[in-house]
DNA sequence: CCTCAATATTATACTATTATGAACTCATTG
DNA sequence: CAATGAGTTCATAATAGTATAATATTGAGG
């Protein structure tokens, strides 16, 4: 008989395990068990030993969902777009190691960026009642606004920093910042006719930055014509692939590729080893993330560098900076980038 | 003044919303609230418009801590090594799906590879007595393992199929079978030394059975004198670039080399980018994984194809179907898993 | 108008932990 | 020997949803 199948069996699992058992087993209160486990400093010593000894033959693991119904909750819930972006498996790793390192748990919703679904993943976060939270992007959804700020919970959003006014507290970059420096650094290497790819942009407002700082940049540098020298395509090599053959098919004089995305550029990069074009002399290629891939990759790639996996931890520090009473935490947290030049452009 | 910065102010927040509070509004009984959520059938439909209409007006989200009290807990919990690796990530996003897809949460504790690491892990996930559970690789620990078999709740492990016994379920793959599967095809190309590659095998039974493929096909061929052309690198691209350095340096005669991740790999194809080497004429250079890159890859990688999105779905669906009572599960569920014939080997 | 059964609703009790304030112990001091 | 007080320990109530059993309502048939 496999190990856990007894489903239809014996019912009750004889005593509950809990600290009520615990302390009836020691011969103290329900009370000073739960103190042994949080406050141990208000408990003798000799009654200290006895309890953890019991714990520890019993394999008692203390019930967090009861310790977070009297408001002691050590859970941070999180909503996150598809992990297949590296970008955000990087920043859910220092979320993670974040809560890890200050004892608190992390619950993982995905959501997508639409309203609907941006609302559903909220509510479903909000039912656990966690301590705080952290949320992708700009909640668009004024009902979801709504729920986040009658929860009594503190909020971070990890998002654009130019725009609209944050729920609670924000970290992150200047997304606009950011591609207006490196449309700038490729115009200064040279190159006068720059196309730019991006992921889909709707309802990102990080991707919408990105496409307005290009656009401030051309318009600074005095470049007019550049209709049709955009395009979206998929989070994946063969999209970034595909759109360096489609704006190069499109506009013969493209000389550089400014992609939203590493995964994108270096997509485009195996593209121009499949065609024989010389990187960066045929075209330049540009990326952004700085995955560690990018270092690696023949040409190295130039890329703009912004540290996700710092961004989750402070993200979360933020968070529980405010839950350990702290109130004069910065609103807006900006972490600054870099133009990492490499070889492709 | 920030919206949420009222910390010091105002107490207590007037009425706490529950179904207690939804029903005095209303002027039903909690329970019938209670009811229009989980059972609406068993409510009349003038009644279940009313109770709907005021928990809209409220912006009332139910408080699963409490639900989950009382046994009717709809969490998930897991327990995944980091997420760099980009495997494991598609797993993840696999698992949340599915979870989401059930109308389940799912609650997200990193872990490593130890076993004080892994105790840590289960303990924590444990505390908030989830409804079922999904562990990477096999427990080791036994301490572990019996906190798991006194849960009540059910758990897959997603892991290696052959080996040891399994908690309860088991979804994976035979690592053995896969490595063994992608030597002997680089044998039948008429590679004659062939390298292995792998990120550090301690404490992984994953690596450890796809080393003992790759062992068992060298003994089956007659190959024996093949002592140092193993190598143990971190799982970026550069740790694949050094292997393959120290590989051929080491052995000059290496006409191959499998590396147990396509991470690995694709740093190994750009460091023969940058030395020059013609991939498969000098080397030929197989992988692990089939992430998306590797068919955009030039040369196009070589590789084992295991569905790991694939594998995080069906481990919940498995957990789910247990847990919505059908007993007659598989206790082991194989994968299957493809030989990716492409150009780089 | 009354009975019966089906449906709908309600009251109570229960899940596990912990904040609170009361009660207790024991040594030191007046 | 009683009073003071620090250090421990304990009893109670509260958190919010729901299973269960008891009660109320409704409509049909006699």
């Amino acid at each position: 008989m496999a190990a856990k199948s007894d489903h239809g069996g014996d019912k009750k699992p004889l005593v509950r395990l809990g600290v009520r058992e615990i302390a009836r087993r020691v011969g103290v209160a329900p009370m000073t068990v739960s103190r042994v486990l949080s406050n141990p400093d208000m408990v003798s010593p000799a009654t200290r030993a006895k309890v953890l000894a019991a714990i520890e033959a019993a394999g008692f693991v203390p019930n967090r969902l009861a310790s977070s119904m009297r408001g002691t909750g050590r859970m941070i819930g999180t909503v996150v777009p598809p992990l297949i972006n590296s970008g955000i498996a990087d920043q859910v790793q220092g979320m993670s190691d974040e809560c890890q390192d200050g004892g608190y748990s992390m619950l993982l919703v995905q959501g997508e960026f639409t309203r609907e679904a941006e609302e559903n993943s909220i509510r479903t976060l909000l039912g656990w009642r966690p301590a705080g939270m952290i949320l992708q992007s700009f909640v668009q959804s004024e009902v979801a606004r709504q729920l986040l700020l009658s929860s009594a919970a503190p909020v971070v959003e990890i998002s654009e920093i130019k725009g609209r006014k944050p729920i609670d507290m924000l970290v992150g970059v200047s997304n606009f910042e950011t591609a207006y420096a490196m449309t700038m650094h490729l115009a200064a290497k040279g190159y006068k006719r720059i196309g730019f790819v991006s992921t889909p942009i709707h309802g990102n407002d990080r991707l919408q930055q990105r496409r307005a700082g290009y656009h401030a940049a051309l318009g600074e540098l005095g470049i007019k014509n550049h209709a049709g020298m955009e395009v979206e395509v998929p989070i994946t090599a063969q999209g970034g692939a595909d759109a360096l053959v489609t704006l190069t098919t499109r506009h013969k004089d493209i000389d550089a590729i400014f992609f939203s995305s590493d995964t994108l550029a270096v997509g485009a990069v195996q593209e121009c080893h499949r065609r024989g074009w010389a990187i960066p002399e045929r075209i330049g290629i540009a990326g952004y993330g700085d995955i560690e891939l990018a270092a690696q990759l023949y040409p190295p790639l130039t890329t703009v560098k912004v540290n996700r996996y710092a961004m989750g931890r402070r993200a979360v520090r933020q968070l529980l900076d405010r839950l350990e009473g702290n109130l004069k935490l910065p609103t807006i947290t900006s972490l600054g980038f870099e133009i990492v030049d490499r070889e492709s452009a």
